[in-house]
Parts: structure tokens; C-alpha cells; sequence
RNA sequence: CGGGAUGUAGCACAGUUUGGUAGUGCGCUUGGUUCGGGACCAAGAGGUCGCAGGUUCAAAUCCUGUCAUUCCGACCA
């Protein structure tokens, strides 16, 4: 591309539109421009690096034998229905209707339309196994979109669906996934680790989440030091490593506590640590309303409690319902005469004469142990803490900040079940079609790569995914040596397929460094008042260095660097 | 969905308290001087002040409503 003649802009200043690294210099280096909340668009730069990201996914892909589709965003309804995920969803679906009133949503994810497509195909066991995947927008209404392309409401997703006849079939081909993913985003450059993660709703039996590390990321990673266990935090089972001490039971007294609600201040009024506390929280679980036991310095898990009642929603009760169930303001809620069902923290069963809230104004029982009061459920319901011991090996867990870029499941039968996907095999019986999804988003990759790879003057895009690998800068476009030179190089190098940016505008050089460092074209070829000696001068994006070189051996040079990579 | 903030030129903002000719910097156009890391001088172009009502002789400014953006929280594959 030349630049003289062209649609490029940069911006200079930062935008107050953009809340991150990657939102800004994507938006300033004229990549992306936001069109309303969570909407982007794409300009001619910006779809250059996704499309170099998406066809490194789509050569992995295929590497793998799946093949390419593509389904339509406009889906009725009803398949979401048939699915029973159209409640799931619920308002994070885009719906709306036809001329004739009938029902369609943007489609936020594809199981359903490909286990359709699936049944085209599958009539018997022999025509399993197989893989078909597309690159396709995705729709999700998102409470709060922010930080740049990373948390969209319409994006672009590599979804991928596989179809296998039994268990072990399915293993085979979500390892296939599984590494070609890892080949993907080794290709891209990502710094990113793998987490076992909940299934959310898309349900089944596995989910490894691919998150690129950074402190922008929305998911915090628990990633044990000395073994390498890694889980998203939602999931993190908490080793059961507190020690039972034989303390003599107390009698139950009731103590007045007047004005202290939270766990810190009834802490700083009985001079006791917050670790001899048990907070009740009062929550309501689906249709349900249960009280949550834990240890007064720890906090609840609230995907935990979901997985434990197999629930759709859990959220903290409302202050009107906490009043009604304990006759008390919030603050003051204790598992103590409570007549609802108590869910309580395994680590609890190892207290002794413990405190909690008497269901009374103002007031708190102390001397507390597990005989006063009734409990319907012990389970681990805690939030792991950084520090706290890894569960498979007791070793201790740091956490880290991830943007999730892939997500793989393996979804079992869930799908087939719902949408009546069998075959018949050997024996002449129906069976039940075994599924896996794998979903990358393009954008967010971007939006992770340059989270990573930045500095004070721009992007740095790895070469594998720059826009153009190099970048001709011409200093004094008036000089016809200069100029000729430039071109030139220009055209040799694109006949050796090598992306590459002319820039042969009418502006100072300094201006012209800046913007090719902005948009983090990885090599730079200056020509300039080295013609004299007829060399040219080469940079790179992310080192300081400048080489000089002989218009002779520059192209051999620049291939060198590229293969390099 | 709850709480806060902001909408004025392509971008970043001042002006709003106390109503009275629409401003600044960057960017853009023209001319000149410059010319290897975001030049300088001069002259210009560009805005029905988010939108709709209302108060007033007069509204960017006051009032009501509405839409959008954004921050914190809730929620989130």
C-alpha cells in the first residue's frame, strides 16, 4: 500500500471514547473507530491484523481436517427454545421480528444451527467422526461493554463443532482442537496460559479456557507455583487445610453488638480476629432462598453454590427478603433458629465457639458450634484467596489477570439430546451424537497482542500478525533519487510477497517515524541521505538500532528477518 | 438494573456559577520560510453548543423531558 494516495489517519492524542491500552492505540493508530457501545469497525489497517490473526486459525483449522461454513446471524427463535437456552440467555440476546411477527435473535453462539447441519450428514456410525467450524459474527447484549474490542456486543468468532460417536471419540477430537489452538496462539505470539473453567452455560462435561495474560483481564487465573495446576477462580476448589482444635464448647450467649454489621466492625468491637467470625449470607437460588455459611475473613464462591443446586441464577438476596427471613436489618443474619435451608463452608466444621449474627438488631450469638443450629448442606463454597495451598499438590497458588481468547468444551450428548441428533450403530440401535465446541475471538486476540506488546510510541505487532511486515519511509519525497528508490524497493518487495507499506507522504520525516511506530510495522526501511553511498537504513519496531545496508544486499537481509521470527 | 459524571468544530477541551456577537490547542486549506524524530509565520475553512419542549426581549448557559457516551457496582460464554 502506498500511502500518498490512501485511507490512513492517526490520531495524536489519546481518546477519551477509549478506557485502555489496546482501545486507544487500535483507535489512534486508526485500526478500529468505536460506532456505538461495544460496536466497532473494522478500517483498512485494523482488518488487515484480524485477518492475518484469522487465517493463521483458519490454516490450523484445516490442518485438523474441519471444515469450513458459514451460518446466518438472523435465527429464529425457536431454536434457541428447542435448545432450552433461550431462557438461559435471557436479555444478552439481540431479539427482534419479522414483517410477520415471528421471532428471531442474533445468534450469540452456533450449538444449536450446528447440530442441524449435523443431521444433513449423520445417518450411521460411519459417518462420524467429523469437524466443521466458521468464522462468524456473534451477537451478545452486553450489561457493560469496555475496554476496546475486548468486551463486545458484536464480534467476530471462530466457532468451531465436533461430532463423534462415543466418549472416547470425542477426547480424540477435542485433543486435536486443544492443540491446534495452542499452535494458533504460539503462532500469533500470545503470552497465554490454559485453565480448567466452568461451563457456564453452553453445559457439558469440560471447559479450558486460553487466556492471555494481562492485567486488564477480566478473569482471575489460580495457578499453583509448584505443579502447574491452573483454574479460572470460578472453579477453584479450596484445599481443606484448617486444623480441628479440641476447644471446650462454650454455652451459647446472646451478646449486644449495637451498629456493627459488617465482619470488621462486630471484629473491632469484640477485639476478636475476623477468622473466629461466621458471616451468613442470605442468597436466592433460582426460586430458592438459602443461607451461606463462611469464615468470617473468607468470601463465597457464587459459581460453587450454582453448580451445587445445578441453578441457573444465584444472586445476593435483596435487603427487603434478608428482613423478611431473619426479622433482623441486613448485617445482623445467623444460622441460629433460621428456618430456611443452611449451606455451610466445609472449612466452618472445624471452628469451635465461633460468632454470628443472632437474626436480632443489634445483637450476635458468640460461643457458637455446629449443634446449635441445623444444616441442610456442607460443601466447599469459598473463594480461593492467593497464598491459600493448591488442591492437588498443597502447593501454594498465586493468581494472574487474563483476557479469555479461546474457550474449548466438551459438551457430551447435552446438544444431541435436545436437538434429537442420533445415528445407528453397529447393532442396528440408536445412539446419541457426542459434541464439542471451541471458540476463539479474533478480536480479542488483537486486543490481548497489543496489551502485550506496546511502548510509549505504539503498537508492536509481532510479525506474523503486523499489517505489513515492512514499512518504506521515504525522507525528502521531492528528491527524485529518493523517491525513485523508494518505489523501487517498494515494488520489489511486494513481488516477493511481502507485505509492505510505502510511505511516500509530503511530510517531515519526524511525523512519519511517529506514525509507523504507531501502527507497529516491524521492520522500517529508511531511504534517505544514505543514497549517497547507496545504502539504505534498516530498524526494527522493538529495537533501537539502525543498520545500514547496500542497496544490493537489502532484500536478502529483509528475508532474513522475517524467516527469523 | 442501581449510583455518579459528561454531551460545544475531525480530536482534546474552555465558556454554563452570574442569560447578552461561538472560543482555545491539535488536525485541515492557501501562501511563504523550513525539512532525518510529531516545524514556524500569516491568512482562512469548519459548530443550528446531543435532541425535544418550556421560561425570557434574549438560552451553550435557567427549568422539564429524552437520547447517547462514560465511570463504579450488579451481571456476564
Amino acid at each position: 500500500m502506498k500511502l500518498g494516495n490512501s485511507y490512513f489517519y492517526t490520531i495524536r492524542e489519546n481518546l477519551k471514547d477509549e478506557d485502555s491500552v489496546s482501545g486507544n492505540l487500535l483507535a489512534r493508530s486508526g485500526m478500529i473507530k468505536k460506532s456505538s457501545s461495544g460496536v466497532y469497525m473494522y478500517m483498512p489497517l485494523g482488518l488487515k491484523v484480524l485477518q492475518n490473526i484469522s487465517e493463521i486459525i483458519r490454516e490450523e483449522m484445516n490442518k485438523t481436517n474441519a471444515q469450513e461454513v458459514l451460518m446466518p446471524s438472523l435465527i429464529p427463535e425457536e431454536v434457541y427454545e428447542a435448545s432450552g437456552r433461550r431462557q438461559g440467555f435471557g436479555s444478552s440476546m439481540f431479539s427482534l421480528k419479522d414483517r410477520f411477527n415471528k421471532p428471531f435473535v442474533l445468534g450469540p453462539t452456533h450449538e444449536e444451527l450446528f447440530a442441524v447441519a449435523a443431521s444433513m450428514k449423520i445417518r450411521s456410525y460411519k459417518d462420524l467422526p467429523f469437524n466443521l467450524y466458521q468464522f462468524q459474527n456473534k451477537f451478545r447484549d452486553e450489561p457493560r461493554p469496555r475496554f476496546g474490542l475486548i468486551r463486545v456486543r458484536e464480534f467476530i468468532m471462530k466457532d468451531a463443532y465436533s461430532f463423534d460417536i462415543d466418549e472416547n471419540g470425542l477426547n480424540v477430537s477435542y485433543q486435536k482442537m486443544f492443540d491446534a489452538y495452542k499452535a494458533s496462539f504460539d503462532r500469533m505470539k500470545l503470552n497465554y496460559s490454559i485453565v480448567k473453567a466452568d461451563t457456564g452455560i453452553m453445559g457439558g462435561l469440560l471447559s479450558e479456557e486460553f487466556q492471555a495474560l494481562s492485567p486488564i483481564g477480566e478473569d482471575t487465573l489460580v495457578i499453583c507455583d509448584d505443579c502447574g495446576y491452573a483454574c479460572n477462580i470460578e472453579i477453584a476448589e479450596c484445599k481443606d487445610d484448617s486444623i480441628t482444635t479440641f476447644d471446650k464448647h462454650l454455652p451459647l450467649t446472646l451478646v449486644k453488638t449495637p451498629n456493627a454489621k459488617t465482619i470488621s466492625e462486630v471484629a473491632n468491637f469484640l477485639n476478636l480476629p475476623a477468622n473466629k467470625f461466621v458471616k451468613t449470607m442470605i442468597y436466592r437460588v433460582d426460586d430458592m432462598v438459602v443461607a451461606c455459611l463462611i469464615r468470617g475473613d473468607k468470601d463465597i464462591n457464587e459459581v460453587k453454590i450454582q453448580k451445587l443446586f445445578n441453578a441457573t441464577k444465584v444472586e445476593l438476596a435483596d435487603s427487603a427478603t434478608v428482613e423478611l427471613i431473619t426479622k433482623a436489618s441486613v448485617g445482623f443474619a445467623g444460622p441460629v433458629g433460621l428456618d430456611i435451608p443452611v449451606i455451610l463452608d466445609k472449612q466452618i466444621t472445624h471452628m469451635h465457639n465461633f460468632i454470628v449474627g443472632a437474626n436480632k438488631n443489634d445483637h450476635h450469638y458468640i460461643n457458637v458450634n455446629l449443634a446449635d443450629f441445623s444444616i441442610s448442606k456442607i460443601a466447599d463454597i469459598r473463594l480461593i484467596q492467593e497464598g491459600d495451598q493448591c488442591i492437588k499438590c498443597g502447593g501454594s497458588i498465586h493468581f494472574e489477570k487474563g483476557i479469555e481468547i479461546g474457550n474449548t468444551f466438551k459438551l457430551g450428548t447435552k446438544y444431541a439430546k435436545a436437538m434429537d441428533l442420533m445415528y445407528l450403530d453397529q447393532n442396528n440401535q440408536l445412539q446419541e451424537v457426542w459434541m464439542g465446541s471451541y471458540g476463539i475471538g479474533p478480536g480479542r486476540c488483537m486486543a490481548a497482542l497489543a496489551e502485550q506488546f506496546n511502548d510509549d510510541k505504539g503498537l508492536i505487532w509481532p510479525m506474523n500478525v503486523a499489517p505489513y511486515k515492512v514499512c518504506v519511509v521515504i525522507i525528502n519525497v521531492k528528491d527524485h533519487q529518493q523517491l525513485e528508490t523508494g518505489e523501487r524497493i517498494y515494488d520489489e518487495l511486494n513481488k516477493l510477497n511481502i507485505s509492505v507499506i510505502l510511505d511516500d507522504r509530503d511530510e517531515r520525516a519526524g511525523v512519519k517515524f511517529n506514525d509507523m511506530d504507531l501502527i507497529g510495522i516491524p521492520i522500517r526501511i529508511t531511504v534517505g541521505k544514505a543514497l549517497i553511498n547507496n545504502e539504505v537504513e534498516i530498524k526494527l519496531r522493538d529495537q533501537k538500532d539502525i543498520v545500514k545496508i547496500s542497496l544490493d544486499d537489502y532484500v536478502g537481509y529483509v528475508q532474513e528477518l522475517i524467516s527469523n521470527e
